[in-house]
DNA sequence: ATGGCAGGGCACCCCTGA
C-alpha cells in the first residue's frame, strides 16, 4: 500500500499533471488532493474515472476544495469535520484498502494578528477532537494533507525569515504535537531523511531553485500503520514541471 | 520593511496563499 498527499493549487490547472503523476506511480493506493478550487458541478469526475480511478470530492469556488483519488473503491465517504460548522470545504475522508484515509486542508492563518489565525487554532482543536473518535473507530488511519504547519525548525529553510509568523507559531506547533500525542507518527520522520527536505516552495524569488522551502504537507499515521511503514518521502519531480503547483507530493509506503 | 509569483473572480484590480 502507498498513500500520498498533494496540494495542487487549482485542479483545473493541474488536472493533467495529477493524471500523469498517478500514471507514473502505479503502486499508489490513494492520493489526497487539496486546493482543488472548484465547485462539485465542474469537478472532472468523468475524466478521472475514465482514467481508471475512483474519486470523492467536495469543493467550492476560488478557495479550498479537497478530493481523494484511488485505484480501489472508496467507502464511507465523509464530508467536512462533523464537529465544526464551517462553510469552507477543507476535509474529506474515506475508507480504502482497509485504511481510514482523511484528507485535510488545514487553514493557513495568514498572520498572527489576522482573524484567520484564531480560526485556524479553533479548526485544529476540532480536528484533534475528531481524530480521537476516528482513531478509536479505525486503528489503521492516515491524516494526510496540507497542514500549514512546519513542525520543527529543521522543516524551515531559514527560521529567522519565518519566526513570528504563521506556520511556525508555538500554538500551531503545539496543535501538531497534540496530534502526535494521540499516538500518531509523522511518516516522513520515521526514517532518516536528507536535510532541508521540503514540500512547498514560494513561486517568488527562485525559491525552488534555491531550495528555500518549508515542510508543511504531512501524513500522520496510527501505530497499526507505523508497524507496517516501509518507506516515506517527498517527490520533488512535479515541482520542476511547467506551471507547477507550489506544493509537491508527499508519500508513505506500507506492507499490505 | 517590502514585495516578489500564481490562481481566480463579474474583473484589468483585488484577494488569498504560505
Amino acid at each position: 500500500m502507498r498513500f500520498a498527499t498533494w496540494n495542487v493549487n487549482s485542479l483545473k490547472v493541474r488536472q493533467q499533471q495529477v493524471l500523469d503523476w498517478l500514471a507514473a506511480n502505479p503502486d499508489l493506493t490513494a492520493l489526497a488532493l487539496q486546493e482543488t478550487k472548484m465547485e462539485d458541478s465542474v469537478f472532472p469526475q468523468a475524466e478521472i474515472e475514465a482514467a481508471g480511478y475512483h474519486v470523492a470530492f467536495i469543493g467550492q469556488k476560488t478557495y479550498n476544495g479537497v478530493a481523494i483519488i484511488s485505484r480501489q473503491p472508496l467507502t464511507d465517504i465523509q464530508y467536512n469535520l462533523p464537529n465544526f460548522d464551517d462553510p469552507q470545504k477543507r476535509v474529506i475522508a474515506a475508507t480504502v484498502a482497509g485504511v481510514r484515509f482523511i484528507c485535510a486542508y488545514i487553514p493557513n492563518g495568514q498572520s498572527l494578528d489576522s482573524d484567520k489565525y484564531p480560526y485556524k487554532l479553533a479548526w485544529l482543536e476540532a480536528m484533534n477532537a475528531y481524530l480521537i473518535d476516528e482513531i478509536a473507530r479505525h486503528p489503521k488511519l492516515i491524516l494526510a494533507g496540507d497542514y500549514n504547519i512546519a513542525p520543527e525548525d529543521r522543516d524551515v529553510h531559514d527560521i529567522t525569515k519565518w519566526a513570528g509568523g504563521v506556520l511556525v507559531s508555538p500554538a500551531e506547533r503545539a496543535a501538531f504535537a497534540g496530534m502526535i500525542a494521540l499516538g500518531l507518527t509523522d511518516a516522513f520522520r520515521n526514517f532518516e531523511q536528507a536535510e532541508k527536505s521540503f514540500s512547498w516552495w514560494d513561486y517568488r524569488g527562485f525559491s525552488f531553485k534555491k531550495n528555500a522551502g518549508l515542510r508543511i504537507d504531512h501524513l500522520l499515521i496510527t501505530p497499526d500503520l507505523t508497524r507496517k511503514l516501509t518507506a516515506s518521502g517527498i517527490d520533488i519531480e512535479p515541482r520542476k514541471h511547467e506551471r507547477p503547483s507550489d506544493h509537491t507530493p508527499v508519500w508513505a509506503s506500507f506492507t499490505d
